[in-house]
DNA sequence: ATAACATGGATAGGCGATGTCCACAAATTA
DNA sequence: TAATTTGTGGACATCGCCTATCCATGTTAT
């Protein structure tokens, strides 16, 4: 049970599109250069990104990418709920609907959700909420901060090709 | 990315375990009938949390599991692991390895893991520790409060039978 | 011995994750 | 206007994991 590679392809991307100039956009095909990931399969994450209003996208000669809001309005949460969807870690198919005192009324009480469900939910909502603190600009610069002058250069020059 | 519906039976099977009688087991097939669900199936979950240490089982005839430690001993989070497994949430393939920069040593710096992955599984262990509060005692203690005497004579009997 | 139980491996179907391909729309450039 | 570049969305293929079944085997009570 893990999350899965769209995550890693979305905060990779994201992480450099925090530097692009303004007014200015990134491809798919320059994006999955960088990365050396496959080309197709990272516009499905970016289609996922769009929609969740993360970034927003210029189609046309010279389009592209760009971040839909400033990169400290943009949480991590954000983005794992971008690709992974909003559907709870633990969902039941409510099983006890089914077990063998459902059917004699003065034993069986409807009563779902029970404390199994609201109790594996609020733990997620703890994790939930530390990942809201977290933005891509934070990001950005705790990383940046380790960086040496050749990296940072090495990013903006390849930032302004493309 | 959810949960797999293994958890949801464990979590129903174990519940139930917590009355069963001194030195009594309780067999796949009652346990299966009990929620009505796959018997075989059933058996994979159950082997699942005996290597787990959760529960231990008896072959033979009149064989069959029972809980291997005191329900106050067993966590949301100890079932949950035993089904799921102990892989974190976020564990990334390390794309960056792949990137331009990679080939160029003056810019390429190998250390990870890196704050995303770090700041993700510090999220993930804000809702293990959560989940590490919660006993399977306190879930029967919380869940027949509400419970009619009927319906714990009922649960009762159907424990004395099998 | 026989029956009842757990154990583990092999197997199969379903489904979502990953990835490719293509037709189309939009925007720039010639 | 025509051609090129780019994103968009659908169809499709592949793969692995989840769910489930079946069977062979070992163990224990009767
Ligand atoms: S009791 Fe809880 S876990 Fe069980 S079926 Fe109802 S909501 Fe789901
Ligand atoms: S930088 Fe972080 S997320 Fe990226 S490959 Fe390294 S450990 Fe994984």
């Amino acid at each position: 049970m893990q999350y899965s590679i769209g995550v890693e392809y979305a905060f990779h991307s994201l992480f450099y599109m925090v530097d692009l100039p303004e007014h200015k956009t990134i491809g798919i095909k320059d994006m999955s250069k960088l990365h050396g990931i496959s080309e197709t399969y990272l516009s499905k994450i970016f289609s996922k990104l769009r929609k969740a209003g993360i970034v927003s996208s210029i189609p046309g000669v010279n389009g592209g990418y760009q971040l839909a809001k400033g990169a400290e309005n943009i949480s991590f949460w954000d983005i794992i709920e971008a690709i992974e969807g909003t559907s709870p870690l633990f969902s039941c198919i409510e099983i006890r609907k089914k077990n063998i005192f459902v059917n004699d009324p003065s034993i069986f009480t409807d009563k779902c959700p029970c404390l199994i469900k609201t109790v594996i939910q609020e733990a997620e909502e703890l994790m939930r909420n530390k990942l809201k603190t977290k933005s891509l600009r934070w990001l950005r610069e705790q990383v940046y901060r380790d960086f040496s002058l050749e990296k940072r250069n090495a990013i903006a020059d390849w930032l302004r090709k493309v």
